[in-house]
RNA sequence: GGGGGCGUAGCUCAGUGGGAGAGCACUUCGUUGACAUCGAAGGGGUCACUGGUUCAAUCCCAGUCGUCCCCA
């Protein structure tokens, strides 16, 4: 017998370990080697290496799960790949801070080597933390595949694909303005820049003009330190203000560097004087201007963004400023040139301005564009294929309207910044000879065939400065010391995870995967870039590029219940962990508080947290979480997460708990063999059809990704039909009812709750498969494990008889009851019914349904008789009078009322009806059925009227 | 500035070219029957606003206002 409360966390763990015992979660599970069978697989989107679980992770793999489970037990062969990405400047950052706090030597005392095998050691030891959390979210990846992004086989991917698109003339070496992060000191991509607004200044300065005694021209920059690096000011060309002086020079002040006026677009007459200094080596626009323009590129900062002159090779720098200004850190900088700009009677005015301030989104340091010579992927290239895959329909967006999304960036996108100045992760495979020409190869032996071709000397490589013998007089070749970006590796996930580029079973098998599940916010970071890749280097037998995936299910970003991002210093996050087992109110402040970017935001998330959360959170188990996630997963809508709502849920699965016990406890055994069309009630043939028509609205609702029309209809019938009505409606017959009645309902009840688990077990898998397993201890054995159970296929089910006739009763009952209540009638008293006017159908009817109509209306007995009895009230129930006599309890007054609303609401429909069908436009244009409807809508509501007219009058007859 | 979303019950959100829905909250009643993490009954909405298309608009179209996100 079960349990009489449903504890999730008794069963959770148990269930799981089961699962992977018995293989279940293994590629292929539970489906025969056939090479025929429909194959069905989801690469994970990588995590972190330093990640935890947030909600996000819970939703994406809540949905990876819903489909891997649906597809696995509708029989197809399956594979969900799981695994990691490295994350090359989150780990570094992360190894490095440990060994700062255990007081260790940084990276640079110890070296590259020493540094990287301490990450390694950090990775095995406490790396991947997250996918234990995965696990307890119910996730049936096959961990068996795990990967990692850094492994030798993914590894080698990188290597080939790089060495491919160097040779494709793809990837190339430039010299160009990055994102530069000075405090992590590398090169960011322009995704991971974080632009946020910012109250700031616009400084005017103005700058003598050659050879014009007392002429000056205003520029407006907000970033007066950038001045040093100028080597221009722009003017629109058609500025009438300016056309006088465009191709004359400005002395720019403090320097003393004589620049040229020139005129360009960029310059926007309506803004401020509509003339702008321009810095090339120091912002983007101005790289540009500095491009068509043929300036000089003056770069003024050093890779910790300060000042340094060492760079500037064109027109000396005075003394006096060299001194100044050398090393002097950037927003000191912008301090003292202000304050100089000012002090020469050069400062016209300072403005408030609100700018746009790119910040690193790792580092959290304001972003500084820098010259420097990095690795590009030509992406402008590898997008034309990708953007044609979805235009042909190749690759489909679930929901469509993000493919806008896509080609907008794709349309419009940038070079892509490959090569990061760090030590943690693919050491770029090139390598450089003494005259800086480059080789690149997978390996060290091509490096050196290719140099030893090229130079037709002896080469070796130089692995330090130290290792160079100075007898020795060839050539050195030196490896690039940049690392790739990690989403260059990420980049090859969907196929470099099967085993490319072996040509392995797996491709064969499982490539193109099927779905690819994820939040909008690594579209530009990883799906555009696994598009473009896998059109790339996956082809066909005709040599055409495949895709990574067939579809692309986009889902919503999880926000608190106010609609707010959760984020750590807005102290609103809610750990999935802590929804699954509770957190008490001391331990969740501490969390939140812990750690934070800004410290003096504690005092206001404690005071917040313990306002909302005065008993913490209680345990609400896992599949509560997952169920109300699908519940919620409308497309193209984010979710507002509210605690109870999810304890909603949690009551959803006490009551399949109960529900379950329920059946147990009255022997509804599953019969082996048992088939539901045979059924000869009405009920058990009605709660057949409507379990079929459950099942497929949910099947159909997960074929379209529509979560939480799944969810709904699945809690709707388990809750509101099942549980509401058919269990009640079982009763009086397992009490009284004949024996073979009995026998029957049995085993449909049986029946129908294994349905229940079979469409719930992807929703909430472990309370489904604890029942499954406790619920075959009497009667016939499980064949498998619920997670290996065939969906079903339930068809020839639909009965539209029963269902009127079941439809019947439950409004009949539903009748009784809302009249009792209104008239306050005592649950517990037990009242005659007299049913009058009644036709053959309905006398059969009462005679079928006779005990469960006074079982669930409570009444003590069913009289069929023409005669209403005195101050009755009456129901109006089809053609049928159903009268209850309670002449000592009822309010006269109240009776008149409530007969006099109802044929209120009647005349209300007759009227709307009446004026519809009298317009003659509508009667000639709608379709005929419309019109046929809504006449007998009409006749409906008229007849009903008629009734209660006659109900109404008989009462205020009878009691005088 | 460009692109996208959203505005429906007190709250969180579904939904549909033809008589407005769910969960939670609220009101009333209920401890004999699986479940008080429950049951029964009920109240509550000019479907943001303004125009247009249509026989018919909460739904389609345009505009306005509010709000959120992405990109520059």
């Amino acid at each position: 017998m079960l349990e009489k409360k449903y504890q999730p966390s008794d069963i959770e763990n148990r269930i799981y370990k089961k699962w992977e015992d018995a293989g279940a979660f293994r590629a292929g599970a539970g489906v025969s080697d056939d090479p025929n069978r429909e194959s069905f697989s989801i690469v994970i989107p990588p995590p972190n290496v330093t990640g935890s679980l947030h909600m996000g992770h819970a939703l994406n793999n809540t949905i990876q799960d819903i489909l891997v489970r649906f597809e696995r037990m509708r029989g197809k062969d399956v594979l969900w790949q799981p695994g990691m990405d490295h994350a090359g400047i989150a780990t570094q950052m992360v190894v490095e801070r440990r060994l700062a706090e255990a007081g260790q030597p940084d990276r640079r005392t110890m070296g590259r080597e020493a540094f990287v095998e301490k990450i390694w050691e950090w990775k095995e030891e406490s790396g991947g933390a997250i996918f234990n959390q995965l696990r307890r979210l119910g996730a049936s990846c096959d961990w068996s595949r795990e990967r990692f992004t850094m492994d030798e086989g993914l590894s080698e991917a990188v290597l080939k694909v790089f060495v491919q698109l160097y040779e494709d003339g793809l990837i190339y070496k430039d010299q160009r303005l990055v994102n530069w992060d000075p405090k992590l000191e590398t090169a960011i991509s322009d995704v991971e820049v974080e632009p946020q607004e910012t109250q700031g200044h616009m400084w005017h300065f103005k700058y003598p003009v050659k050879g014009e005694e007392g002429r000056f021209i205003t520029v407006a920059t907000t970033r007066p330190e950038t001045m040093l690096g100028d080597s221009a000011v722009a003017v629109h060309p058609d500025d009438e203000r300016y056309s006088d002086i465009v191709g004359k020079t400005v002395i720019l002040p403090i320097v003393g560097r004589e620049i040229p006026i020139v005129a360009d677009d960029y310059a926007d007459p309506e803004k401020g004087s509509g003339a702008v200094k321009i810095t090339p080596a120091h912002d983007f626009n101005d790289f540009e201007v500095g491009r068509r323009n043929k300036l000089e590129m003056i770069n003024i900062f050093d890779r910790h963004a300060c000042v340094d002159f060492g760079m500037v090779d064109t027109g000396s720098v005075p003394e006096v400023v060299y001194e100044k200004y050398q090393g002097m850190e950037r927003f000191a900088a912008r301090k003292a040139i202000v304050k100089e700009m000012d002090e020469l009677g050069l400062l016209e005015k300072i403005d408030d301005h609100v700018l746009q301030v790119p910040y690193g989104d790792r580092s959290g340091v304001v972003i500084e564009p820098w010259l420097t010579d990095q690795w590009y992927v030509n992406a402008e290239e590898l997008a034309k294929p990708a953007i044609a895959a979805v235009k042909e329909g190749e690759v489909k967006f679930v929901p469509s309207n993000w493919d806008k999304t896509y080609y907008e960036w794709m349309n419009n996108i940038q070079p892509w910044c490959i090569s990061r100045q760090l030590w943690w992760g693919h050491q770029i495979p090139a390598w450089y000879g003494p005259d800086d020409k480059v080789f690149v190869a997978e390996s060290e032996e091509g490096a050196i065939a290719q140099a030893t071709d090229f130079y037709k000397k002896e080469v070796r490589i130089l692995r330090s400065e130290v290792d160079a013998d100075p007898s020795y007089v060839d050539i050195y070749i030196k490896r690039d010391e940049d690392v790739l970006d990690t989403w260059f590796s990420s980049g090859l996930w969907a196929f470099s995870t099967l085993g490319w580029p072996e040509n392995t079973r797996e491709l064969e098998k499982y490539y193109p995967t099927s779905t690819l599940v994820t939040g909008f916010d690594i579209i530009f970071y990883w799906v555009a870039r696994m598009m473009m890749m896998s059109l790339h280097f996956m082809k066909d037998k005709d040599g055409k590029g495949v895709i990574p995936f067939e579809t692309i299910y986009m889902h919503a970003l999880v926000r608190d219940e106010h609609g707010k991002k959760m984020s750590k210093s807005k102290g609103n996050v809610l750990d999935p962990l802590d929804i699954i087992d509770g957190i008490d109110l001391e331990s969740l402040v501490a969390k939140r508080t812990v750690n934070l970017m800004n410290p003096k935001d504690a005092k206001k998330i404690e005071k917040a947290t313990r306002k909302g959360y005065q008993d913490g959170i209680i345990p609400h188990g896992t599949d509560a979480l997952r169920f109300t996630l699908a519940a919620m997963a409308a497309q193209g809508r984010d979710i507002k997460l509210s605690l109870p709502r999810i304890e909603g849920y949690r009551n959803f699965a006490t009551k399949l708990w109960n529900a379950s016990r329920f059946t147990q406890m009255n022997e509804c055994v599953r019969v082996d063999g048992f088939d539901p069309k045979t059924a000869e009630l009405a009920l058990n043939k009605w709660i057949a059809a409507e379990m079929q028509g459950a099942l497929a609205d949910v099947t159909l609702a997960i074929e379209q990704y529509k979560f939480n029309e799944a969810a709904n209809a699945a809690y709707h019938f388990t809750w509101h039909i099942f549980c509401d009505w058919y269990l009640e409606l079982i009763k009086p017959v397992l009490h009284e009812g004949e024996a073979s009645a009995r026998a029957e309902t049995r085993a449909m009840t049986a029946w129908v709750l294994d349905q229940v688990l079979l469409m719930l077990h992807p929703f909430m898998p472990f309370i489904t498969e604890e029942l499954w397993e406790k619920l075959a201890e009497h009667g016939t054995d499980r064949d498998t494990m619920l997670i290996l159970a065939s969906w079903p296929q339930l068809e020839g089910l639909e009965n539209a008889a029963a269902h009127e006739e079941i439809d019947w009763v439950v409004r009949l009952v539903t009748e009784v009851r809302s009249v009792r209540a209104e008239m306050n009638i005592p649950a517990g008293a037990r009242i005659p019914m007299v049913v009058s006017q009644s036709g053959k159908e309905t006398q059969l009817r009462l005679e079928a349904h006779g005990e469960t109509l006074k079982w669930l209306a409570r009444l003590d007995k069913i009289v069929v008789s023409d005669d209403i009895p005195e101050g009755a009230i009456q129901i109006v129930h089809d053609e049928a009078v159903i009268a209850l006599p309670l002449k000592d309890v009822i309010d006269i007054g109240a009776e008149c009322d409530r007969l006099g609303k109802q044929i209120g609401k009647a005349d209300k429909e007759i009227m709307m009806f009446t004026k519809k069908l009298g317009n003659e436009k509508f009667v000639a244009k709608a379709p005929p059925a419309v019109v046929e409807e809504q006449k007998g809508k009409l006749a409906a509501a008229q007849e009903l009227k008629g009734q209660l007219e006659e109900a109404l009058k008989r009462f205020e007859d009878m009691a005088g």
